[in-house]
DNA sequence: TCGCATATTTAGTTGCGTCTAATTTATGTT
DNA sequence: AACATAAATTAGACGCAACTAAATATGCGA
């Protein structure tokens, strides 16, 4: 049975991996800890035979540690579902509550959710949900950023989950499922000008553009 | 902010208060912990404001510890609420859950709750569920122990919440809501002689009729 | 009212998870 | 290849919440 410290710790190493490596200051910063703190977390980890590490040559999951973390990760995207779909959260207030309920203990609590959400497959924020053996269906999303001029896309997901950024989608109707075709790129900055479902044009900056996906 | 620890504390004081005196051995017990560790929590949460506590001579809620233990309550039982009768867990089950439930913090996440749940008066115990303003309806509750013979009666709450005896009244069709008749009472151990609404006609304990509860 | 059993509190220790400060390792620049 | 800088680790300390053991208060029975 793992703490919560231990738990925070397996997923964001994690997550970190999906992206390529996972430091400790990045994982330091993730938790809003200091990095000797993570070292330590990270020497219990391997000792509980969730990591490989070894000092100073950096850190992976074994496959015990990436079930619990794939596990938590399915946890999260679940209650995060829950939250939206039944309880009327927004989408951008629901990543701090789940945060704790991704630490509740009960794996028939888990399952009775997933029976409950109809075994959905993408949380609100587009994520895949891991299934029930852990199987977590690997989508190739793109960023609106890379697309054509002309082209036309379906926001799939989001490469940013801050609250700002989440809000700002929604004021714009830039949520998961929502049409948009690239009119213009600014050759300067790189921003883009899309016509959105609703015949608006709007301008987006490239770091935005970035951040909305499509599959 | 209180922290588990300390929420755990409060709550203890406020169930058993509610039978008498919180003493610091009945806190322990409830616990599972030991008394020494319990007089310091007493003395952290009475300098926080939550405790009257005087060394030797007791302890009692303040204003706000009581505010505070009544919206654990309702956390607790909202959260039991839901997991029987959404997500289809047994009134057996659902205690250590919503054990653990009941300490997330989200203001937000009950409120919400308990719209989804349609604002619900009682718990699948039948226990009172306190109103968003903290105000819990005192329900007087009456023994089936205590009925005359040849009574007829609803079982409308339970006043021991083991797993074992919450099976046991499932089994034999006890459960909340159930109609019952008090045949007779053995006059040696008090045991009772009771015909259920499906007609069958089963003996009780006294300890079990004292924990079957009527309105 | 005294003395003793019991309940409670205090004192001192432990494990966990964090911190800061000091040290060690890795790396990239010249 | 040597060294400066950045990254990571180790050492030592702290707060929290638990423990055991020792001390102290309460209150009941003789």
């Amino acid at each position: 049975m793992l703490t919560r410290a231990e738990e925070d710790h397996l997923k964001a190493v994690h997550r970190l991996l999906e992206d390529g490596i996972a430091s400790t200051n990045a994982i330091a910063e993730r938790l809003n800890t200091k990095a000797s703190s993570v070292t330590v977390m990270l020497q219990k980890l391997t000792e509980k035979g969730l990591l490989n590490y070894q000092p100073y040559k950096g850190v992976t999951l074994t496959r015990k540690g990436r079930e619990q973390a794939v596990a938590l990760v399915r946890k999260h995207r679940l209650w995060e579902t829950f939250l939206v779909e039944r309880l009327g959260f927004g989408w951008d207030e629901v990543h701090e509550v789940a945060e704790q309920l991704e630490h509740i203990q009960s794996s028939k609590l888990v399952d009775k959710l997933d029976d409950f959400l109809g075994h959905p497959s993408f949380d609100p924020h587009g994520d895949p949900i891991p299934g029930r053996n852990g199987a977590l269906k690997v989508v190739h999303f793109k960023a609106l950023a890379a697309l054509a001029v002309g082209a036309k896309a379906t926001v799939a997901a989001v490469g940013e989950h801050s609250r700002d950024f989440l809000r700002f989608l929604s004021e714009q109707e830039l949520g998961i499922g929502a049409k948009l075709q690239v009119l213009g790129r600014n050759a300067f900055d790189g921003s883009l000008s899309v016509k959105t479902g609703d015949g608006r044009t709007i301008q987006l900056s490239h770091a935005t553009a970035e951040h909305i996906l499509i599959r």
